[in-house]
Order: structure tokens, then sequence, then C-alpha cells
DNA sequence: ACCCAGGTGGCCC
DNA sequence: GGGCCACATGGG
């Protein structure tokens, strides 16, 4: 099975989905951080505590007091540790480049992704969604639906994040927007289809699956 | 009463 | 370099 018939199915299901859903990029980079492994729901309760105490900024969140941050952010779960890491990664934005997030994305994406991959809770995926969704350049997000989608549906075994990445781009054209809305269309059939508990019967890709079996034992 | 969620970092071998 | 584990709330 290829990416780009894959990717035209999900579009012509779903719609396009014009992600993420944040009103500015500094928005993405707490909602990047914040919905690690917890749901988007959760995350949405957190942003609005958030505005709501005018802390959705650098500068106020470089600042603020943790205990107060912890109380904020706690619908998430993990919010002690969490609290600690978007403070730590706030105060490191500040301090190299104020309020201004363009400085920083000026850079090349390898420059960019080795710097922020440097901080304290920022892995992977949530350096990739930033780059790709604050920053708006094309790089390839590998996330647990679209490593358990590739599985399932036999487009390759790989199973290492960079080794996944670099096939996803090798094998798709290089588009900001595709790479966007194809990301947004996976999150979107794993939330309601391909979860660790397959829901085989009307999913959209059902025909491409190698797992025919509905509610089969399937693994990652 | 379980199981899971748009991961990450630390520790072990 | 890979395999565990803690982290924690809210919804099914």
């Amino acid at each position: 099975m290829t990416l780009l018939p894959i990717y035209k199915r999900l579009l012509r299901h779903f719609g396009k989905q014009y992600w993420w859903p944040a009103d500015t990029p500094f928005e993405v980079i707490v909602g990047a951080i914040l919905t690690q492994q917890t749901t988007w729901k959760n995350v949405e309760k957190a942003i609005d505590n958030l505005k709501g105490n005018n802390l959705l900024s650098i500068s106020s969140l470089a600042k603020v007091n943790l205990k107060h941050l912890e109380k904020i952010i706690r619908p998430i779960g993990y919010f002690h540790q969490k609290a600690e890491r978007l403070k730590g990664i706030c105060r490191y934005i500040y301090e190299n480049y104020g309020e201004d997030l363009a400085k920083l994305f000026s850079k090349t994406i390898p420059n960019l992704r080795e710097e922020l991959l440097s901080l304290k809770g920022l892995g992977p995926e949530t350096v990739d969604s930033i780059i790709l969704y604050a920053a708006n350049k094309p790089i390839f997000i590998i996330d647990a639906y679209t490593k358990r989608i590739a599985h399932r549906l036999g487009v390759t075994d790989l199973n290492k994040y960079e080794d996944l990445r670099k096939y996803f781009e090798g094998h798709l054209p290089n588009d900001l927007d595709l790479y966007q809305e194809f990301h947004a269309l996976i999150v979107e059939l794993g939330k309601n289809y391909c979860k660790t508990k397959p829901n085989c019967t009307s999913c959209p890709l059902r025909k491409e699956c190698r797992f025919k079996a509905v509610n089969a034992e399937v693994t990652n």
C-alpha cells in the first residue's frame, strides 16, 4: 500500500482539517506540549485556563509561579512535570528570542529541530509538530497513530521514529499543506477507528487494511 | 473496575 | 541501541 492513495482516501472521507487548532504559533507550541499522552479535550480546558489567567504568552509563562501553573493545567494530568517543562521551555525562548518567535523560526529545519530537541520536554514528535504547525515548515510527524496505521496497512515495517519520518518524507511530495493535512487526517482516523482496540467495520481504510478481522487482536 | 490518550526522560543492561 | 518505568487527569 502506498501513501498518496491513503491520503486521498482520508481526505475524501473526512475533508480538509485546517490544523493546528490554535489562534497563534505560540498557542501551537503550548498545545503540542500539553497534549503529550493526553486527550485534546483536556488540553482545551488547560488552554482556556491559561487564557483566562493571561498566561498564554512567552514572557508570562517564563516567569509564572510553578504552583500556580500546576493548578491551571491540572486537567491534562502529568501537571507537575509539564508545568516545570513548559516554564523551562518558555524561559529558554524568552531569554534567547524575547517574544519574537519569527527569529527562532527563521532557522533551517535541521538547525531548528536540533535546537528544540535539546530542550527538556520536547521530544521528536512535539518538535516536529512545532516545526510543521507553528513554524509552517514541511516535516512529517510520526505519532502512535501514524506508526499503527503504517503497520496495519502494510506500508512499512519500520519502527523507529527517524526511520519512519524519512520513509514518509521520501515517499510523498515535499508539500507543506499535504504534510499538515495528512497528519491531521491520520489523527482523525486514529481517534475514531484505528485504535489499540480497532473498530474496523466502518473504517474508511478497511479495504486497504491487512487486518481484515473485526476486533482482531492487534499489536502495534 | 479497568483501559486508554496526538510522549518524554531517566535508568538499566 | 533497545526495553522498562513513572508521570496523572478525565472519559469510555
